[in-house]
DNA sequence: TTTTTGTATCGTTAATTAGCGATATATCTA
DNA sequence: TAGATATATCGCTAATTAACGATACAAAAA
């Protein structure tokens, strides 16, 4: 066993996770959404939909759609309970997002 | 002065470069095109839009465009130099969204 | 049960993106 | 000077995205 080179290519799955994360962070809006659902997992404060909408000066569907942009990536996880919707951070997703960057 | 905390907001200026920067790696050819120039350039081996045209399974005219998202991210640079323009990786932008990602 | 609340989706408009052939232009070579 | 080469840009089509009002629907509250 080796160790890994600082330069390997990257795996075709890892080229397309990159893309697709970039892709959810390629709007300055997403990037201050996830940020704030990653702020209020870390408080362990529940965030949904509404609480979002609250925050961010855009109308409920655009919320609602940027936060679908964010789900499909893999980046965000969403969770329906009863009358909301809670996001979380998928840590892991956003663990291997990470990695990969390193590798540039 | 106080060490930065881990998650200090964002400034402005860094969610736009992070979305800019973001927005160039949302699509995998730009991805991998951005990989070749930086390894042509950690080789020492000028590279310049025919080489990229070679190298991927794109018509001119669509490198070309990709090159040009690249560039104005500010990912790349680009040289024009008589016949050819050569392609270098913006190690300054390249550093600056690898710290923001840091942040995360 | 009616009303309110939270959220997803529809439908629309405007803008942007992806891909590429064709072409313009500049530079090099024969 | 006449071709060949490198690259940027135009123009086109198809697809996707952004923003949002309107609406549908489920769950909660009155």
């Amino acid at each position: 066993m080796r160790l890994r080179k600082q330069n390997d290519a990257l795996a075709e799955t890892e080229i397309e996770l990159m893309a697709k994360v970039s892709d959810a962070l390629a709007h300055p809006a997403r990037i201050r959404i996830f940020r704030f659902i990653m702020k209020c997992n870390k408080e362990r404060t529940l965030v949904c939909n509404k609480d979002i909408v609250l925050e961010f000066d855009y109308a409920q569907a655009t919320i609602s759609q940027h936060l679908k942009t964010l789900v499909s990536s893999g980046l965000v996880d969403a969770q329906k309970k009863e009358k909301y919707t809670y996001y979380f951070v998928n840590i892991g997703v956003l663990m291997n997002y990470l990695d990969i960057t390193k590798k540039f």
